[in-house]
DNA sequence: CCATCCACGTTTTTT
DNA sequence: ACGTGGATGG
């Protein structure tokens, strides 16, 4: 008995074939992470394969991170020098060692999109382009667009000299990259592009990496974009062992660059490929994979398969139609409670999808008062907190200087008195002079240029400069505190005693927990190293699954996972699918959309509850939408009867009719000001609710045997009282003694 | 230089 | 409805 029996016939095969291009078409709940964890396992032990040859690679740190623990726990020696990552870390490895030879320095920072947009705001005004007509925003995205599709702007410039239009746009795109370039900084799409730009000039470390990643595997292929795509093709052209995983029902980020073409194309590119399709499904019931399977049948872009499933018939999909949102909530309480009660199924058992984060907020209010926790997913990502933000940009200051946008977004933070216009002349001479922003500080010259301002910019430089003499001899977590104290922000947020204020205090300590653990699990910590991992981390994966609470994201952010009951909620024309697909031109947009819908029932493994409502709030208005066209695409019996709207009988179809014609009743009653207004402060709730938070009291105490997750068991040598949080010493059995902070370490009595 | 007011825009999201 | 960002006046 080997660990391949256990796989089906399809995946086994997908296993088994080594060498050549593969493309393996997995449908939703088939199994795909196995079989690629498999394989890799495979390739080693049957194969041969050394281990550093391998690299499987994903779009998130959360998809590489379970990748590499399920890799870890098949692979038994060996594991370690697998390459599974992401491709935008892989890529900044890869530059960071090689990235002179395009005449960046290798210690370039990287730029998210808050860096783009201050960058572009500055790109326009250099070039006096009115941002009333071109947003920042807009230039951006056609820029990333152009990137996407591996053009550089010199291309991009050919490719739209007659186009008037564009000019603007040729314009920006070329002096951003020049700007990025002399502020050694690259944006995220650069990350790639730098890349293959690499690769395409040096020939010999092409052939290195070649050499290295012999076999290439690539999971959630059909998300790839063009520059991805080249990406790995170059890396397998030499051996030819590239195994791409997708699903082309799940490509739902077209309007992020994703080529769809990438997956359904494989073939033509591949001419040699071997195609698996895997569509067992392991996941959910018949009635709701008879309804996935037809609502997507309606795509003409697409790969036929059929997922099927052994699994029993299941309990029918249930469709309601409520008055509106709040009612949509209410109904969603009483169905959790109801399932809870007589089925004996958890809080995190259920999920609530919605198309778009403005939908969260009713349901939140109603989850709250109904006692029922939950976890709200995405929303404003932590590091692009402003809090965050500012105590990052103090640390890449001191780490070095190099970074204009850093320097600039913290020289008046706190208020030191130095304005927009003192800023505006140190950055003109910066540029005449060809210094950093920094550097200039630093220039007699300059200051004295500033008259009445040089002093308190001479001031900062000066505590810059002693923040970097500190660095030599503390912690990069010392640090942050010494930044915190000595200019007063964390005081500033203290006396402000809003919930607000206190939610930034709690996110600060978030932080330094994470700057802790840094320390903590790294080998030699370093400032640099520290910025460098968290340029590249986009969410906090901070999902306990010991605590018992419902999940609320959008279908986006539900790719990937599962849940035993699922709402859809707001499946409304005008929501879900939304007015831009509704309205577009291209089909192919409403196609998406349909996949989304695809994306979002696949999710459920037992129950399925698809709600909308008669009337809804959006921004500020009242819409009346009708269900959503998806629902009439979903055969009748596969929905229980609801006396409400479906009757036996009665076709989906011409229930969506019956509700079309209510769309058009004019409705003249003012909107109840008391249940449009919120009654409590949502963000307060979830702050006090789910933030990590000091610990009221320790269930351990000095000398008691505890359980930590890395590092095993050990006996608490000393608990320290840090004001924030709890310091606790303890001496492990095998790792010797660690500090950590009380609330991160999650340490257990044994 | 800073505080305050108003206008704008608002799918989806990762890195 | 609501938050952000730019313009304006003190």
């Amino acid at each position: 008995m080997s660990i391949y029996d256990t796989l089906n016939d399809m995946q086994r095969e997908a296993v088994f074939h080594t060498e050549g291009p593969l493309l393996i078409l997995a449908g939703a709940g088939s199994g795909k992470t196995r079989v690629i964890t498999h394989r890799i396992a495979y390739l080693i032990e049957e194969k041969s394969v050394n281990p550093w040859n391998i690299m499987a690679i994903t779009f998130t740190n959360k998809a590489a991170g379970e990748m590499r623990e399920r890799v870890d726990g098949i692979v038994g020696f060996g594991s370690e020098s697998i390459w599974v990552s992401t491709f935008h870390s892989t890529c900044v490895r890869i530059l960071r060692r090689y990235i002179d030879r395009l005449g960046y320095g290798n210690s370039f920072t990287i730029y998210d999109s808050d860096d783009q947009k201050s960058l572009m705001k500055s790109v326009c005004k250099k070039l006096n382009i009115d941002t009333k007509k071109y947003k920042e925003k807009n230039i951006l995205s056609q820029i990333s667009k152009a990137k996407n599709d591996f053009i550089s702007p010199e291309q991009y410039a050919l490719n739209n000299q007659n186009d008037f239009s564009k000019k603007i746009i040729v314009q920006a795109y070329k002096s951003y990259q020049e700007q990025l370039k002399s502020n050694n900084a690259l944006d995220f799409d650069d990350l790639l592009v730098k890349t293959v730009e690499l690769f395409k000039g040096n020939p010999d470390i092409l052939e290195q990496y070649q050499e290295r990643f012999r076999y290439i595997m690539v999971d959630e292929y059909q998300d790839t974009n063009t520059v991805q795509f080249r990406l790995i093709s170059m890396l397998a052209s030499k051996y030819k062992n590239l195994c791409v995983v997708g699903d082309d029902d799940q490509s739902i980020y077209k309007f992020r660059g994703a080529n769809i073409n990438n997956i359904l194309d494989f073939e033509k590119v591949f001419p040699d490929a071997k195609v698996i399709k895997l569509e067992q499904n392991y996941r959910s019931t018949q009635n709701i994979l008879n309804a996935a399977n037809e609502v997507i049948k309606n795509n003409k872009e697409r790969k036929s398969k059929k997922l099927w499933s052994d699994k029993e018939q299941g309990d029918k999909i249930t469709v309601k139609t409520l008055e509106n949102g709040f009612m949509e909530a209410d109904y969603i309480v009483s169905q959790i409670k109801k399932l809870k009660e007589e089925k004996g199924y958890k809080y995190s058992d259920f999920a609530c999808l919605y198309r778009t984060n403005a939908q969260s907020r009713a349901i939140e209010e109603r989850l709250v008062s109904a006692s029922i926790p939950y976890k709200l997913v995405g929303g404003v990502n932590f590091y692009q907190r402003k809090e965050i933000k500012d105590i990052l940009a103090y640390l890449k200051t001191i780490d070095n200087g190099m970074d204009d946008l850093a320097v600039r977004r913290i020289i008046n933070i706190p208020k030191r008195g130095i304005g927009a216009t003192t800023v505006e002349k140190i950055q003109s001479y910066a540029d005449t002079k060809g210094y950093s922003f920094y550097d200039s500080l630093k220039q007699e010259e300059c200051i004295e240029a500033l008259g009445r301002s040089g002093t308190k910019v001479k001031n900062f430089a000066g505590f810059i400069q002693m923040l970097r003499t500190k660095k030599n001899y503390m912690s990069i977590r010392e640090l942050t505190n010494e930044i915190l104290e000595t200019t007063g922000y964390l005081e500033e947020l203290r006396l402000e005693g809003t919930d607000e204020a206190k939610d930034r205090i709690s996110n600060i300590e978030e932080l330094i927990s994470k700057i802790a653990d840094y320390e903590e699990n790294t080998e030699n910590p370093e400032l640099s190293g520290f910025l460098e991992e968290v340029a590249l981390i986009a969410d906090i994966d901070s999902l306990d699954e010991n605590s018992d609470y419902m999940i609320l994201m959008t279908v986006h952010s539900a790719k990937g996972l599962e849940f035993p009951v699922v709402f859809m909620c707001g499946m409304e024309d005008g929501l879900f699918p939304g007015y831009m697909s509704i309205n577009s031109e291209d089909p192919s947009d409403m196609e998406e959309e349909r996949r989304l819908c695809y994306v979002a029932i696949t999710r459920a493994m037992e129950r399925l509850f698809i709600l909308s409502a008669r009337q809804r709030m959006l921004h500020g208005e009242t819409q009346y939408n009708r269900p959503s066209r998806f629902l009439g695409e979903i055969p009748s019996e596969l929905i229980a009867g609801s006396r409400d709207n479906v009757k036996r009988g009665m076709s989906a179809k011409d229930i969506m009719e019956t509700m079309g014609r209510k769309e058009t009743r004019r409705i003249s009653k003012p909107s109840d000001r008391s249940m449009a207004k919120p009654i409590f402060e949502s963000k307060a709730f979830e702050a006090r609710q789910f933030k990590v938070k000091k610990a009221d009291g320790l269930d351990y105490g000095q000398g008691d045997r505890v359980k930590h997750i890395k590092f095993g068991t050990g006996t608490v040598v000393a608990i320290n009282d840090g004001g924030r949080d709890y310091e606790v010493t303890v001496e492990f059995d095998s790792v010797g003694v660690k500090k950590m902070f009380a609330s991160f370490a999650k340490l257990k009595k044994v």
